[in-house]
DNA sequence: TGCCATGTTAAACT
DNA sequence: GAGTTTAACATGGC
C-alpha cells in the first residue's frame, strides 16, 4: 500500500466523497472525533505517501506507514481495530493500522507540491537543485528523501537505479550530468509504470531487480545489502550498475 | 511457523 | 544538546 502511486488509487476511489458531509465517524484515532461530524470534505489530496481529507480550517492527515489498509463501502461492521471510519449519506471509508492526525490549516500552505513525483506540479529542476545541495549523499538515500522525491519508496528506489544502471551506493555529486537527468526522470516515470501495473494487480511481475536472485541482463547473482544511512533493503547488480564516486 | 517488510515518528540511548 | 539507535505501530506474504 504505502508508496506514492498506491495513494493515487485510493484517492480516485474516495474522490466521490468530495463536497459531501461527514454524517458520523468512529475509530480509535487520537483526536476529537466529534469535531469531524457534519464537516464538509472540501477537497481530497495526496502529497507523496500522505493523504488528506481537507475540511474547513483543518485537515485529516493519513499516513499508511508500512501496513496501513482501507476499505470503501464495507458492507459489514468495521472491526475493532478501526482507526478511522467516516460515514456519509451514501457510503463509508474505513482506515486501519495507520497514522491519522487532525491538522490545523490547509495542506496547501504546508507542503511543496513541486516535490511530489505524482503531482502535475512536479518540478524536476528543483529536484536537481536539491540533489546538488547534498553531493556526498548516496543515491539510494537521495531517492528515499521525501523532501526531494515525495512518494518514492523502497521498491521504486531499487527499480529506478536498476533501470538507469547506477549503483545504489554512488555519490550524488559524482553522477555525470546525463545520469542525474535520468535519475530524476525515471523516478517519476517509474512511479507511473508502478501505478499502471498496480491497477492491474501485476506489479510484482514487472520487478526487474527487487527481490530477484539473478540479474536479468547478465545472469550474475543479484546483491542484497542494507545500503546508506536509510539502511533499507537494496537489490542491485554490481556488474550492470556502475558505481560513481 | 517465524521472520521479514512498500514507512515514519518519537523515545531512549551515547 | 547533538547525533544515533531502537521501539512502536500491526499484518500479510513467503
Amino acid at each position: 500500500m504505502p508508496e506514492g502511486p498506491s495513494l493515487i488509487i485510493f484517492k480516485e476511489l474516495v474522490l466521490r466523497f468530495k463536497g459531501k458531509k461527514i454524517k458520523d465517524c468512529k475509530g480509535n484515532m487520537k483526536a476529537d472525533l466529534k469535531w469531524l461530524k457534519n464537516k464538509k470534505i472540501m477537497d481530497i489530496r495526496t502529497w507523496g505517501k500522505q493523504f488528506f481529507f481537507c475540511l474547513p480550517g483543518r485537515y485529516i492527515r493519513i499516513h499508511f506507514l508500512m501496513f496501513g489498509s482501507y476499505s470503501v463501502d464495507e458492507q459489514t461492521r468495521p472491526d475493532k481495530n478501526l482507526r478511522l471510519g467516516l460515514f456519509f449519506n451514501k457510503g463509508s471509508v474505513f482506515i486501519y493500522n495507520c497514522s491519522v492526525k487532525l491538522m490545523e490549516g490547509s495542506p496547501d500552505e504546508q507542503y511543496d507540491w513541486e516535490a511530489d513525483v505524482m503531482s502535475d506540479a512536479w518540478n524536476p529542476k528543483k529536484a536537481r537543485k536539491k540533489l546538488k545541495a547534498n553531493p556526498q549523499a548516496m543515491v539510494c538515500d537521495a531517492l528515499l528523501d521525501q523532501q526531494i522525491f515525495s512518494g518514492v519508496g523502497n521498491i521504486i528506489k531499487n527499480e529506478v537505479l536498476y533501470r538507469i544502471r547506477v549503483n545504489p551506493e554512488s555519490r550524488v555529486g559524482s553522477l555525470p550530468s546525463a545520469k542525474m537527468t535520468a535519475l530524476i526522470k525515471e523516478a517519476r516515470n517509474y512511479c507511473f509504470d508502478f501505478l499502471r501495473w498496480k491497477r492491474k494487480f501485476e506489479l510484482k511481475k514487472h520487478w526487474l531487480i527487487h527481490t530477484r536472485k539473478v540479474c536479468k541482463r547478465c545472469d550474475l547473482p543479484v546483491l542484497k545489502k542494507y545500503c546508506g544511512i536509510t539502511k533499507r533493503r537494496t537489490f542491485f547488480c554490481s556488474h550492470c550498475q556502475v558505481k560513481y564516486g
